[in-house]
DNA sequence: CCCGTCACG
DNA sequence: ACGTACGTGACGGGA
């Protein structure tokens, strides 16, 4: 086989990966497009050609001799941006770790270094390839050096070729004479002023006639066009300059050594890292081979045998700390792993005497601790959904949760995977399930893989072993330990006991009521069908858009990306004089509530007739839990039609429901933080707070706010509570912005310490980079330094906001801790089943009705205490609906 | 898998 | 001039 040399033009390459991709960025925020785009130019090129040889050249910012040429040189290059310019240094480790060959040199640029190259090996017999996105490469063309050039069409990147003959048939030209054309183009001299520019058909015509410029100057009598005589005739030594920039030095000191250039082994685990961290997901699997080699000092071993297993248990019970993941699929346990120190990790499959409650009911006593070790894990509460309950306040001081840390170190991010953990913060590459297994079951990677199962096992333990004391300091340093041990590990328990207990309803009612909307719904179908004129999917706003904007012609302006708008708010405008759109809003509310509530739960209903949803804590950005699968924090209340799904949750036989909300509770929090003392005053003073708003804002008695003014003091208040915006005012009340900001004014005048609050909230933001609740809950806002006006906006409306519904989303988890706790320490059996924000869902039984309405009230409104006082509306009722 | 829409706080 | 209120999750449609 003949041997080959790749080169790359490494700028060229980035810079053109740069400009063609969208911007990317991993998840450290790192800009990665430009190393992504070479890379799959790379794989692309590798992949096709393979080559024995291969290099990346690359410009240094040294001067070349092109500077000492010509002192304005330096000029002729764009600067790059920051964005590219991160990359460079980062794709250049990355071919390190590779082990490519990169060659620079101080005085040339890439071309240089690439044209000498190219020649050097075609000396030696060997075909070349020379990858650049820059057609000055051309001239080195010949019959065994062939010039690659990427393009990008439609998506998909394409090679265009040439070796000498494809030069001479695309541009009429060989490649020698590529220097001439760029001499009389004036290409490679940009802000060289005076530069003669003639344009590409006139200048290969005259090359193509006269060889070079200089035969060219020789016959300048015989140009005919004016313009073109003129321009060279002054600034003949300007477009000799031009060519001399333009030509690639052949010469310089370097030299092509098969042993220099040799590829080596590309997927290297160093290489495999980097990949890795710039979460180059499609990439990555080329790079597997290159397994995390253990330290030699840590021994995975795996445990089969019962006394053996003793032994590790004894010992994890007797340590100072250990670690522990299990290894499930839904309810099935296969194995656990423990870590027993850093130097031993031990797998224990499920097998033999080693059953699935042998081993669970040890790692709940592991857990339970007995002695005082910590225990670290990651998503401990879907294990404890294996192994059952532990002590709340055992849980914070003896368990840690690695993802629940890592959240608290950064919210923003989309999932807290053990891989991620071990990168972030142990810059430990470890490989994913399904990079090990595909889409294997584990019973079947048990089977055929058993090793790599103890390893992957031994891995996540070994990472939660030594992630915790890593997490530990970082939470400490940022001074969230407190709410990491006083609040989000105990209320994980809480959380567990939530989602185990579940919440019953009654399955006939959905049924019933579901059956009812579909019986209006086939109704609405009918008439929405006639009035149209046609059938169609009254679903799709893709049809529905057609059918209301061009066969009805109905006002309507283009709102979205996709098409015609719609949404509820623009359907509303059009309603009052078309029925037929009171007849479409009317259908979305039923298809709504018939397709997530009515038919959407009945899917989740278990055979002891209760829903369990599952309590997030690690998703939202400010502090609130989510819930979903499903979503009991979304039942609706607003309009009656919807509210009367609660019918259907009900209390356990012989039980009643508590449902306790705080009132105002972000209100609350905005007059305590910020400390306004007219507000405070407010609160004080009576209960209707938004109706003195609106007295003292618009300067009314308040006996005489009238329910539009109450309407426009309550907007305010969420507005300042949302990061206010005069716009997003204007939108809510359906007035102008000026009113709007109008509103905002004097709302700012009333409450003076208001403003000077968000005002501070945001400029706090900017100078430390996130925003922070009462209780320490750190939220990053990097958007406040964005360039982009809407971002930036967002930021600001962000810091406003985070500190407020986190403060009460902290408010609120301690209330649920102690909530929980006191109903513990009472021997109480009601259960608490729901948080939905600033609300607490109980089911009591009826002896201990008195004791949890006491601790409802007491430990809610207790649990922090405020300028202003706490309040908790709470009503009892034997479904969800009249609890409220 | 993303988008538009809509349910909640 | 820019064009949005803050935070979620689920559904159906359509590429």
């Amino acid at each position: 086989m003949q041997d080959k040399l790749v080169l790359i033009d490494g700028n060229s390459i980035a810079n053109r990966a740069f400009y063609g991709l969208p911007d990317l960025t991993n998840a450290l925020g790192e800009h990665t497009n430009a190393i992504y785009g070479f890379l799959n130019i790379l794989f692309k090129i590798l992949t096709e050609e393979e080559p024995a040889y291969l290099a990346v050249a690359f410009d240094l910012h040294a001067p070349t001799f092109r500077h000492k040429m010509y002192d304005a040189y330096k000029g002729t290059r764009k600067p790059m941006p920051t964005e590219l310019k991160e990359q460079m240094p980062v794709l250049r480790e990355l071919l390190a770790a590779m082990q490519i060959k990169v060659v620079t040199l101080e005085g040339y640029e890439a071309d240089d270094l690439l044209g000498t190259l190219a020649k050097c090996a075609e000396e030696q017999g060997i075909a070349v390839s020379l990858v650049s996105g820059d057609r000055d490469l051309l001239q080195i063309a010949t019959d065994r050096i062939r010039i690659r050039i990427p393009k990008t069409k439609g998506g998909k990147t394409e090679v265009e070729d040439y070796y000498t003959q494809d030069v001479i048939d695309r541009y009429g030209i060989t490649p020698a004479q590529v220097i001439e054309l760029k001499a009389l183009m004036g290409d490679s001299s940009d802000n060289i002023p005076g530069v003669p520019k003639i344009g590409e058909k006139t200048a290969t015509a005259l090359v193509q006639e006269y060889g070079t410029i200089e035969n060219l100057k020789e016959h300048i009598g015989e140009i005919s066009k004016a313009s073109v005589k003129a321009t060279l005739t002054e600034h003949f030594d300007l477009a000799e300059l031009s060519k001399k920039l333009a030509t690639i030095d052949t010469n310089a000191p370097i030299e092509f050594t098969k042993s220099d250039f040799a590829i080596a082994d590309l997927y290297t685990q160093e290489a495999y890292k980097i990949v890795k961290r710039l979460g180059f997901k499609n990439i990555l699997p080329r790079f597997e081979n290159a397994e995390q080699e253990n330290d030699a000092a840590t021994v995975y071993r795996i445990v089969e045998d019962l006394s053996e297993a003793e032994q590790v248990f004894d010992n994890c019970m007797k340590a100072e700390k250990t670690s522990f993941m299990i290894l499930a699929d839904g309810k099935v346990t296969y194995g656990a792993s423990l870590c027993v120190s850093a130097e031993e990790v031990c797998f224990l499959p499920v097998q033999g005497f080693i059953t699935e409650s042998y081993l669970l009911d040890h790692i709940r006593a592991v857990c339970a601790g007995a002695g005082n070790h910590t225990v670290s894990t990651f998503a401990l509460k879907r294990q404890m959904h294996l192994f059952g309950e532990l002590d709340m306040e055992h849980a914070g001081t003896h368990l840690f949760d690695c993802a629940i840390a890592a959240y608290l170190l950064n919210p923003l991010k989309n999932d807290y995977d053990l891989e991620d953990i071990a990168g972030e913060h142990l810059s430990m590459m470890i490989r994913g399930y399904k990079e090990r297994f595909g889409k294997l079951t584990i019973p079947e990677a048990l089977t055929g893989q058993a090793e790599e199962v103890r390893d992957y096992a031994c891995d996540l333990a070994r990472v939660c072993f030594l992630g915790a004391p890593v997490l530990e300091k970082k939470l400490k340093a940022q001074e969230m330990w407190d709410l990491f041990t006083q609040i989000e590990m105990p209320l994980c328990v809480c959380l567990f006991r939530m989602e185990r207990e579940g919440i019953l309803v009654k399955k006939e009612e959905l049924q019933a009521y579901s059956e009812t909307l579909l019986a209006e719904m086939q109704q609405l179908e009918e008439t929405i069908y006639a009035e149209a004129g046609e059938a169609f999917n009254i679903n799709s706003p893709k049809q529905l858009g057609e059918i209301l904007f061009e066969k009805m012609g109905l006002p309507g302006g283009k709102k979205t990306k996709t098409g015609y708008s719609t949404a509820a708010d623009v359907l509303e405008k059009l309603s009052e004089e078309h029925p037929f759109v009171q007849h479409i809003l009317r259908y979305r509310t039923i298809a709504k509530l018939r397709s997530t509530y009515a038919e959407g739960l009945m899917e989740y209903v278990d055979a002891d007739d209760r829903i369990r949803s599952t309590f997030h804590q690690t998703i939202t950005a400010t502090g609130r839990l989510s819930s979903a699968d499903p979503n009991l924090q979304n039942i609706p209340i607003r309009m009656e039609e919807g509210r009367l799904i609660r019918k259907a949750f009900v209390p356990k036989d012989g039980c009643v429901f508590v449902d306790a909300d705080y009132s105002q509770i972000e209100l609350r929090i905005m007059a305590h933080m910020s400390g306004d003392e007219k507000l405070i005053a407010a609160y004080r003073r009576a209960d209707d707070i938004h109706a003195i708003t609106a007295s003292e804002v618009f300067h009314v008695p308040l006996s005489e706010v009238t329910p539009q003014l109450r309407r426009n003091a309550k907007a305010v208040n969420f507005g300042i509570i949302y990061g206010i915006s005069s716009f997003g005012l204007s939108q809510d009340l359906s007035i102008s912005k000026a009113e709007a900001a109008d509103y905002i004014e004097r709302y700012f005048e009333t409450y003076p310490q208001v403003k000077a609050f968000v005002d501070e909230l945001v400029k706090g933001a900017k100078k430390d980079g996130y925003a922070k609740t009462m209780f320490g809950r750190r939220r990053p806002i990097p958007e406040l330094h964005s360039n982009v006006f809407m971002q930036r906006s967002f930021g600001e409306r962000v810091a406003m906001n985070a500190p407020i519904q986190g403060t009460a989303a902290d408010i609120m988890k301690i209330a649920m801790i102690r909530v929980m706790k006191r109903m513990d320490q009472e021997n109480l059996r009601s259960k608490m089943l729901l948080q939905v924000h600033d609300e607490l869902l109980i089911e009591a039984y009826p002896d201990e009705l008195e004791a949890v309405h006491q601790i409802l009230l007491e430990e809610m409104t207790h649990a922090a205490d405020l300028a202003v006082k706490l309040e908790v509306d709470m009503h009892d009722g034997d479904t969800w609906y009249s609890a409220k």
